[in-house]
RNA sequence: CGGAGUGUAGCUCAGCCUGGUAGAGCACCGCCUUCGGGAGGCGGGGGUCGGAGGUUCAAAUCCUCUCACUCCGACCA
């Protein structure tokens, strides 16, 4: 390709709607253009990046012995009907109606198509297991889009699902899928990680995220040092390295202090010279209202020092999703007292639920559930009461990992792949069966597995770009080679030996732009375009360098260029690639 | 959906408070010079100031409504 000949839609200035590197990059190289909120076309160069990354993808699908087909975009409410989704999805689902006054919606997602052909295709287990795939935009009308693609309304995604007689078979196609993620995420070049993952809406039982790590990334990941247990923070379990904190006191007596305006945990440690750890933090959530719970509360405790993780918390049975915490007003009508004076001795009426870390404590500091007023030396049994403990503690870095091997780290990552044994949730609400080897109608097990390739592009950005620009790994650089020709004009051998090194490396199956504008784009211009487009690999041909039949080349995370003898460049250039 | 903010040239923005002929830099077009890190000179093209209504002799500027976009929060296979 000629530069000459290509849009070259970069941008010196940084647009003023763009928050994030990749989002002001993927801009400014002239990967994307917005065309109304979460909605953007991809320009030449971005579409090479777009169509790599799913070559990718799908070379190790089709590996992986899955079927690539292609449905709808457009898709009809009778079947999301039938799963009974057409309700329960909000806004998000994108419903419109055709000239018939007939409902339609664009697929966010197609389990639901998938389903109805299966169960007309597959009747019998001796066709099963079978895995289908699609790469294919998807639409899902987000309350907020924002960071360009990466969680844009318009987004490229490959969603496959796997159909199986029983849950063996469908542990072995997740078991295969997980490591297909991990060959692609490998093929792309990407620092990332596989973990333990909340299935969340979706239903089902075992799933994993794939995270490519950021520091801008939305997630936090937690992982062992020496075993591979790794999580999303969000349902990560540690061992507090400090759990026997204070536990070999014996019980002192009970005793109320006035605390004043202290109410945080902070401020009641320090006016009472006390240890975080030996308070603990007494917090109020909204719960189911039934005979057992009249006020429709709960309350959860956990030792001061540490903090609650909320989707743990929705896990518990009672709770309201998603969890919301009791108003002001709601605490003082059921405990008499205000957040800031709460404690766990003397709750009439509403239940108890104690963080292990809590449950293990003796002579703690708690509110006394009277506004202004704190107490000392509190103990389980004598004057205070759980129901049950629950692990309801968000894991810190430095914690034991559960396993036992190792201590765990935390680190942000974006979320660019999710697997999921789904289980029979849409096979039974969609009829979709197959008669076993006794002739029995079983329900068929579904496995679903998604990567988003767009939100791939922003992602390996994030991870990979400098105060230049992008630096794109190999594998899924719009171009891998940029030859940059300079003062082609004033040179008898300058443009032909540039074209003689284009023809050489395509000949070797790479990727190559020449920078052919005309004597008007001066270096500094080409050189800062290359560099901003993240072109990994650069070739300058100059008469000076001719002279010694040397050409300069750079890669585009090096500090500095290297001369390479004019005769072996397209040589040196194929083994670095194919490292 | 709640809160905040922004809409003026392709891009980044000034002008608005205090109403009086629409601006700058970059980009673009022409000519000349320059040519290893986003060049210089001269000349030029480009705007219903997001939209509608109102106040006024006069509105980018003041008022009302509306639309779009962005940020924070909530939300999110």
């Amino acid at each position: 390709m000629r530069t000459s000949q290509y849009l070259i839609a970069t941008l010196r200035e940084t647009p003023a709607d763009a928050e994030i590197a990749s989002h002001q990059l993927m801009l400014r190289a002239g990967l994307i253009r917005k065309l109304a909120s979460g909605m953007y076309t991809w320009l030449p160069a971005g579409l090479r990046v777009l169509q790599k990354v799913s070559q990718i993808v799908r070379e190790e699908m089709n590996r992986a012995a899955a079927m690539e087909v292609s449905m709808p975009v457009v898709q009809s409410a009778e079947l999301w009907q039938e799963s009974g989704r057409w309700d329960q999805m909000g806004p998000e689902l994108l419903r419109f109606k055709d000239r018939h006054e007939r409902d339609f919606c664009l697929g966010p997602t197609h389990e639901e198509v998938i389903t109805d052909l299966v169960r007309n295709e597959f009747n019998s287990y001796k066709q099963l297991p079978v895995n289908f795939y699609q790469i294919q935009m998807k639409f899902r009308d987000e309350r907020r889009p924002r960071f360009g693609v990466m969680r844009a309304r318009e987004f490229l995604m490959k969603d496959a699902y796997s159909f199986h007689i029983n849950e063996s078979s469908l542990a072995q196609t997740y078991e295969l899928m997980y490591q297909t993620y991990s060959n692609i995420f490998q093929r792309l070049g990407l620092d990332f990680r596989a973990v333990l993952a909340d299935t969340g809406n979706i239903g089902g039982s075992t799933s994993h995220e794939f995270h490519v790590l950021a520091d801008s990334g939305e997630d936090e990941i937690v992982f062992s040092s020496d075993s591979d247990y790794a999580a999303n923070i969000e349902l990560a379990d540690g061992i507090l390295s400090d759990a026997d904190f204070s536990c070999d006191d014996t019980a002192e007596a009970l005793e109320e202090v006035a605390t004043g305006d202290a109410r945080s945990i902070e401020d009641v440690a320090n006016l009472l010279a006390a240890d975080k750890r030996s308070l603990v933090k007494t917090l109020v959530i909204k719960a189911e209202t039934s005979e057992a719970n009249p006020k429709g509360l709960m309350v959860l405790v956990l030792r001061g020092d540490q903090e609650l993780n909320p989707v743990k918390a929705e896990k518990l049975p009672g709770v309201l999703s998603p969890m919301t915490m009791a108003t002001d007003e709601e605490i003082f009508a059921a405990l008499g007292a205000k957040p800031g004076s709460l404690g766990p001795c003397d709750l009439q009426g509403v239940p108890v639920v104690a963080d292990k870390s809590a449950a293990s404590l003796r002579n703690f500091i708690c509110g006394a559930n009277r506004d202004g007023y704190h107490l000392r030396n509190a103990n389980w049994d004598r004057d205070a009461s759980y129901e049950q403990v629950f692990d309801l503690r968000k894991v810190r870095e430095g914690d034991g990992s559960p396993d036992g091997k190792g201590t765990l780290s935390i680190k942000r990552g974006i979320e660019v792949g999710h697997i999921f044994q789904l289980g029979t949730k849409y096979s039974q609400a969609m009829n979709a069966s197959v008669l076993d080897e006794n002739g029995k109608s079983v329900m068929m097990n579904m496995g679903c597995y998604g990567i988003g390739v767009s939100r791939i592009v922003a992602a390996a950005i994030e991870q990979n770009h400098d105060e230049n620009g992008i630096i794109w790994p190999d594998a899924i650089a719009p171009f891998q080679v940029a030859i940059v020709p300079l003062n082609a004009h004033k040179s008898e051998s300058v443009m032909p030996v540039s074209e003689e090194l284009k023809s050489a490396l395509e000949a070797a199956g790479i990727d190559v732009i020449l920078d052919d504008r005309d004597r008007k784009t001066s270096p500094g211009v080409k050189f800062a375009d290359m560099e901003l487009m993240g072109i990994p690999h650069r070739l300058v041909v100059s008469e000076r360098g001719l002279e010694n039949d040397q050409i300069e080349y750079k890669a585009r995370g090096a500090s500095d260029p290297e001369l390479l003898p004019r005769n072996e460049v397209v040589e040196i250039l194929k083994a670095r690639l194919a490292q």
